[in-house]
DNA sequence: ACGATAGGCAAGTGATCGCTTGCCTGTCAA
DNA sequence: TTGACAGGCAAGCGATCACTTGCCTATCGT
């Protein structure tokens, strides 16, 4: 559970999980260049690569090995920990 | 928003959340006890602090100065954006 | 068969993170 | 008033992290 919370800490692994939101089973390639055209980031193809390592690990991701593609695809269940642990509620009033 | 992924990420930081949902308005002296007894960890009152107040700047704690003492009150709003940003809901069934 | 495409492995680097250490400020009780 | 208590500030250190670079493997199309 501590990997989940962890591979979330990084802004690029996000935005690849927004990616994979909006349509499921993407290759690296394709989310290289999803990355550089509608978010401006320009990390190296390893650099993502070892991003989509770390969101598998922690079960974010799971890939398929097609041919030579590997295709990527996000499963949010891992998420349901992290409002499980900490209920959203009101916050107390401010006494200040 | 990326402050609050960071915050998370660390294991006594997700700790001492926990310690502030079960109890409101406690002392930096109460966590570090709750920290050691209950948990096993003893870092020094310093590193606590350090935690307490990345935790305060994501908004996910809030403080208030009471005498000598400074109350620590948990706020989970924040977290609701988490769940907000990637609706949990039923993986895709596995190819393989 | 051969070049192009998709991806993997491993070492190295700079920056960030968690933590400690030492000293200082402010508040309360005797 | 003075000592004990609760907390803050800042420099420094080691470990982890994100990333690059260079080279290698495997699969597809022509």
């Amino acid at each position: 559970m501590a990997d989940v919370f962890k591979a979330l800490a990084d802004e690029t692994r996000r935005i690849l999980l927004d990616e994979l939101v909006e349509r499921d089973e993407q290759t690296l390639f394709e989310l290289c260049s999803k990355l550089a055209m509608k978010h401006g980031l320009t990390p190296s193809r390893q650099a993502v690569s070892q991003h989509l390592e770390v969101l598998e690990q922690t079960g974010l991701v799971r890939s398929e090995r097609r041919g030579r593609y590997k295709l990527h695809t996000i499963d949010t269940t891992p998420l349901a920990q992290v409002t499980a642990r900490w209920p959203v509620r009101p916050p107390r009033p401010q006494t200040p």
